[in-house]
DNA sequence: CATTTATTTCAAAAATTCTTGAAATTAGTG
DNA sequence: CACTAATTTCAAGAATTTTTGAAATAAATG
């Protein structure tokens, strides 16, 4: 490994934690490094800073074009690929989220959904049943906090989370002026339910 | 195996998942089993659900316990251990992400800390500096986000999850009538530039 | 269209993670 | 304190994932 000191540093932390992320450690090295270039990289510059084999950086970066978390690049007069992390962070943080849902939520919510479709005459495993429903209703309270609060442009976001939980606040003053329609006054606690 | 067919879809389905979120299949399918349980099960009644060994059950409880996943029970006139998971799925949802947080994302942070410490001085690799000072910061913002909203209660929880981003409509009402003291107004976009 | 350059594929080797059975440990019981 | 029941540990085997080098493919150039 050939990197400037401070580069290799967070190069090595990213991929001691790629294994706890679910992705392996050359995956995370290739990204950690695109990620501290001002420039694109090729895949030989990739090479040569993380001193692993040719053939694992090309897959490594199959695997992050596969999660839109690298794009491609060319150079003038340079056939080889280049590859870039974007540079505003929020679109990173969007795309991982995004991905991430895809692939390690939503095919549970479906399997919910589904199982319970069919079950919904069938009575023998009651309890199940009600935990699966009280599962599925707080996924898809997630999820669907998850996709409105998506829309917002960046910079709405942004102030949304440095609101944080001062948006209770909020809510108090709105309660002394407005009633939401619609709004079912829950009991005290308990999921979904 | 040997489970009722709701319960063992699910199961099945969790064992599958499991590679994705990073644990083995059969913690990931003993977990499945005692969330779908009303009562609390022993190591035993895991090994015949599951036709795992006994070895296996007793390392994937000693994991599910070091999460905070599974609490440890006691049945009368019987001395073996029995194990469950939290009745009030919000608590479950709440120890994923803290335990998440402690272990995928708390390192980094730390790492991140220490390396832009010590380079405070040092100028060689100003981009990647920078990159990671934006990092830094927004991981910040995001757990500082968590920190705060995991202090409300699960009813105030669910009723910010529930608004989503309408939030967006309250804030637009509140600017007119108060402006919060200390907000500097951003540009336009990027990070926690 | 042959040659050079860049990238990908893929089967095998290496490394890591998961699972197991046997042995050890712990903790009650008569 | 010997005996039994319950659980844990751990080294070895199995399974999975990662990495590699060699060969194949693709794309540009003269």
């Amino acid at each position: 490994m050939n990197l400037p000191p401070l580069t290799q540093t967070f190069v090595l932390h990213f991929g001691e934690m790629g294994s706890r992320w679910g992705i392996s450690r050359t995956v995370s090295q290739i990204y950690a490094l695109l990620f501290l270039s001002e420039e694109p990289l090729n895949a030989e510059q990739i090479v040569d800073g993380l001193g692993v084999s040719r053939s694992n950086v090309s897959m490594g970066l199959k695997e992050l074009q596969a999660w839109n978390l690298v794009q491609l690049r060319h150079m003038p007069d340079d056939r080889r690929d280049y590859f870039t992390t974007p540079e505003d962070l929020w679109q990173i943080v969007r795309t991982l989220a995004d991905e991430r849902k895809k692939r390690e939520v939503d095919p549970t919510l479906t399997m919910l959904r589904d199982v319970l479709m069919q079950s919904a005459s069938n009575d023998g495993d009651r309890y199940a049943q009600t935990r699966m429903t009280e599962l599925h209703d707080l996924i898809e309270l997630l999820t669907g906090w998850y996709d409105d609060v998506n829309k917002l442009d960046t910079d709405r976001l942004i102030q949304l989370l440095a609101l944080g939980a001062k948006v209770q606040k909020v809510f108090e003053m709105k309660d002394k002026l407005t009633v939401i329609p619609g709004r079912k006054k829950k009991p005290s606690s308990g999921a979904a339910t």
